[in-house]
DNA sequence: TAACAGTGGAACGGATTGTTCCGTTCTGCT
DNA sequence: AGCAGAACGGAACAATCCGTTCCACTGTTA
């Protein structure tokens, strides 16, 4: 479940004292830490946050479930940034507004790089298909407007969020500005309007998706 | 090689027997199992080779010795390729094709990926210097030809290598496809004539290399 | 047959880490 | 003020992992 016991609707109003602060300041703290490492201890988290180990697994069952929510939360980023792109009237720019605000947050190594390390949920195999859907969507409207290239298939993004995402300097500003323009170069790559078609079977539907088969098969 | 005590010259000519078949036996392991995972156990590597313990640690005094090694010859590779290139007459083809090799024989994974996991030598140093030069010239080289987009600098190169190398699936084979197709999209991102010009601080040399970093500083 | 380089693989010891638990603090209520 | 209990900090625990060592064994040479 996304909200646990710890619904504010639960306690006396005093909780949202100084707990109500914790959820969030775990929260946050997990985020940059498995940002930076997928593998982190659970104890670095609890150190960023400034908490204890106990202020922690009162709020997560274990690491998995901490991994599993943080997990989801990218995913449903993912999810409404499409949506919110899908709202733009020309395709071109919904396309690269897209890619910009996904590279800028940094979701796909909260989605991607995280899974496998869990067991996924069926709500999130079904917010995982409809983000598939989005993005596919994207890219049609995108090649609709001629600005894309024709042999670029909706695959061809995974390819690119996990180029982007490879992408790391220890200054994190300094990382969203480096993806930012390598991001741009790759735009320049997909727009390409004479340049000859690209090498390779393209990526097939679902391909990239193969870290979170592990999950799949165990459930 | 960087002929160890184990040269051909000092034992029997019967050592050439299994022995001899076993260094390139390991070293081939060791090249494939720390390629899919750079924090492999040293188990992992034996285990792949098909031989002991005993068969690796007679060879390498440390992990850290056999990943030192790695690297080295992964860093050698890429200075003869580098030279290699930079006999082609022609700038552009000299770096494309540069670049197409590199990512194919997935160098990058080879050098960058395993810096920081052991203390490097003068001498590693010294070929990273000297790699570092010739991809400078071959960027350097490209752009006099005019068909290189003004706005690249020499380590851009190294942001590109750095997401190729992301760019991964189980398969090994599906992998270099999937980098090749991506790999062609970036160098049309990278050769874009009129496209505007790149967003932030392009990088500087060196900040690509900040793995290398703690090695230099406990020297 | 004696000597020995080369080897397989079990065993060891140190480090890491997910989880639990106990004593303490802080809050709201009487 | 005094109490009940939620929330908490952090040490302790148990399990695992992994680099390295060690010893018995094998095939070859002389």
């Amino acid at each position: 479940m996304t909200q646990t016991e710890t619904t504010d609707a639960g306690g006396p109003p005093a909780r949202r004292g100084r707990a109500a602060r914790n959820d969030s300041l775990i929260l946050d703290a997990a985020r940059e830490v498995f940002l930076r490492d997928p593998t982190a201890p659970v104890a670095a988290v609890a150190e960023r946050a400034g908490v204890g180990m106990s202020a922690l697994y009162r709020r997560y069952a274990s690491k998995e479930d901490l991994l599993r929510r943080l997990c989801h939360d990218g995913l449903r980023r993912f999810v409404a940034e499409a949506e919110a792109a899908d709202a733009e009237p020309d395709g071109w720019t919904a396309f690269t507004r897209f890619l910009g605000r996904i590279v800028e947050a940094d979701v796909h190594s909260l989605t991607v790089h995280l899974a496998g390390t869990f067991t996924s949920t069926p709500e999130m195999r079904q917010d995982a298909e409809r983000a598939g859907a989005l993005s596919a969507s994207l890219v049609e409207r995108a090649a609709a407007t001629g600005r894309l290239r024709r042999d670029i298939v909706a695959d061809d993004v995974g390819l690119l969020l996990e180029a982007c995402a490879a992408i790391r300097v220890p200054d994190p500003g300094r990382t969203r500005e480096l993806r930012r323009r390598h991001l741009a170069m790759l735009l320049d790559g997909m727009a390409a309007p004479g340049a000859g078609s690209l090498p390779g079977p393209p990526p097939a539907p679902g391909e990239l998706n193969w870290r979170w088969r592990r999950s799949e098969g165990n459930a």
